[in-house]
DNA sequence: TTGTATGCGTTATCAT
DNA sequence: ATGATAACGCATACAA
């Protein structure tokens, strides 16, 4: 058991050259795909790296190139609740997988709003290369102070004005919402209601807009509007509201999949049939989509390569490579039965 | 421009100490809360330390103590398609939430499984202090290894026979499935089905056997059977495979919600009432579960806890505390409107 | 192309 | 209680 301590000391560098019969600086340069090798002496040097199953150790490397080959995955704490969203998940897997196959390291940063400042501190002090900021919510004001300092890269288009030149990547909402709506409208429905985001999101106003637009360009009214917080639950309170107000309606457009088939069951309780009815559109290709009766019909988006873009792009502009400040992920409407 | 870059560089422990007026060392002592120090060196080091706006570089220290201050959380790649599964989401949250009050940094590592082992070389060469693994799956054995050289924690009992001393959390797979399957039979159901998970997983096992037990207790039969993959359109294929056999049942419990939500689609479009014809139990209170229609009857997981528990019992395995190696948490029937 | 020497910012050992 | 100094494991300018 003294033995396990005794051998858990990881091969060193310096202990590659010896084998290789090389010095360090050779190793070192193999390591680093340094074009100024011979090939003998890259064979070699692989060779003893093999058999020693040697890896560089991460701090002597951090520190001596003053790089740190990491990335943060910045998540306000309030974001977190959405944790169980698929769009989500999606988007942080995407991220993982988009990392994966470079030298960099993921590491996740649930960031309690009371010391953000904390969290800012730890990305400033040369922690990380890059960040990636998953905020949904109107509070990542103060993480784009960090952009100025570090490389930074958000998922969504940041909600405050000094947002203007911030790096994103995100889906055209108010389009993917006409969209939806448009799909509506030119099966003719004309009165069309929806369960919008929270206002503090810039998925939940954007969506919104888009179904007025659509409305509006058809000149039909756009009066019937109930919010929630895009869960199952948060649908069917809204949709209890809209029945409430006792003003018909035969569509309804839901911000997302979840409020959808939150509204479903509200509807099918008091009778009403989808699509005869009503008919629905949302936003979000996931399992409530897919699993709803009927399967909704909704705008999917790339959520898995919205998250591996985004990890692309940051690490592009930590190695010094132009991209552009605005990246739109195509959506595409995908048929269900609820129309 | 080049301003910022010049200024760019983070203040060292070394200018601390010349402000301060005393040694690197003594700076070093405050910073890590030596007892051996006086209360003026302590506040002229922290004057010089806000001044300064100081963090320490976090290599460097890693490097001088052998100490990363990371912890990984693997996820094998095929592992990782349940991403979008809220319990699996909520358990990651409860990792990332049980660290942010530690000064341990959470390392996300998504494993292909092709080359697992450059996942453990990186592990075993000393980039983090220990590791949590969150495999669903039997390919956890690659991962067992790894527990001689470093603090390890699984999430979920490991399924392979060297996991007999592996350090775990998790539910009472077997308990919550019997608790589910006699809340049925307690109603009077007499003929129960079960949609169960994946063989190779060892919730997948562990709830057909709890099913089973209940049934043999109560001297009923345990026939019907089939398997899924832990998703709503899993349920819903097993829901017809099994609905295709022609023999009549009174229950079902579902090994998750989400095939339960996929199975109740099912039910519905062949006219059968829930719980009138079908009573339904099944295992995860979460969106799907108290989304659906009509609200399911379910064993809650603490799955946040869990999260919370797994980032608990590594810190203090790393910190060389004593924990115990096995942890069960609290399972509670949360009764819904589908018994 | 390769090796030598120095430095990266901190902790740890040893004196004092 | 404090300070000088040697590691920690690697990258890199410079020399060869």
């Amino acid at each position: 058991m003294s033995d396990d301590t005794r051998h858990s000391s990881a091969p060193t560098l310096e202990e590659v050259a010896v084998i290789a019969g090389v010095s360090r600086s050779t190793v070192s340069r193999v390591i680093n795909r340094s074009p100024r090798v011979t090939a003998e002496a890259i064979a070699a040097v692989e060779r003893a790296i093999g058999e020693l199953g040697y890896v560089p150790n991460r701090a002597a490397r951090i520190l001596a190139s003053r790089r740190t080959f990491a990335i943060a995955l910045v998540i306000p704490e309030n974001t977190a609740k959405f944790f169980a969203d698929p769009y989500f998940a999606s988007v942080i897997q995407g991220v993982a997988l988009g990392l994966s196959s470079t030298a960099y390291t993921l590491s996740l940063l649930i960031a309690p709003e009371a010391d953000a400042e904390k969290t800012r501190a730890f990305l400033q002090a040369g922690n990380v290369d890059g960040a990636l900021i998953l905020s949904h919510h109107s509070d990542d004001r103060s993480y784009l102070a960090l952009s100025r300092t570090l490389p930074v890269v958000f998922g969504g288009r940041p909600m405050s004005d000094e947002g203007e030149n911030a790096y994103y990547v995100d889906v055209d909402n108010v389009a993917a919402a006409e969209h939806a709506v448009r799909h509506l409208i030119s099966r003719g429905r004309t009165r069309v209601a929806t369960i919008a985001g929270p206002a503090d999101m810039a998925a939940g106003l954007d969506r919104v807009e888009g179904w007025r637009r659509a409305l509006e360009a058809a000149g039909l009214e756009a009066d019937l509007v109930e919010r929630a917080d895009f869960t199952p639950a948060g649908g069917e309170d809204a949709m209890r509201r809209m029945l409430a107000r006792g003003i018909p309606f035969d569509a309804l457009f839901a911000a997302s999949s979840q409020m959808a088939s939150g509204a479903l069951g509200v509807l099918r309780e008091h009778g009403l049939s989808v699509p005869g009815d009503i008919a629905i559109t949302s936003i979000d290709n996931d399992y409530f989509a897919q699993s709803a009766t009927p399967r909704l019909t909704t705008i999917e988006q790339p959520s898995v390569e919205v998250g591996r873009t985004m990890a692309r792009l940051l690490v592009d502009r930590i190695e010094g490579r132009d991209v552009t400040q605005v990246t739109i992920m195509p959506t595409q409407l995908v048929e269900g039965d609820s129309v």
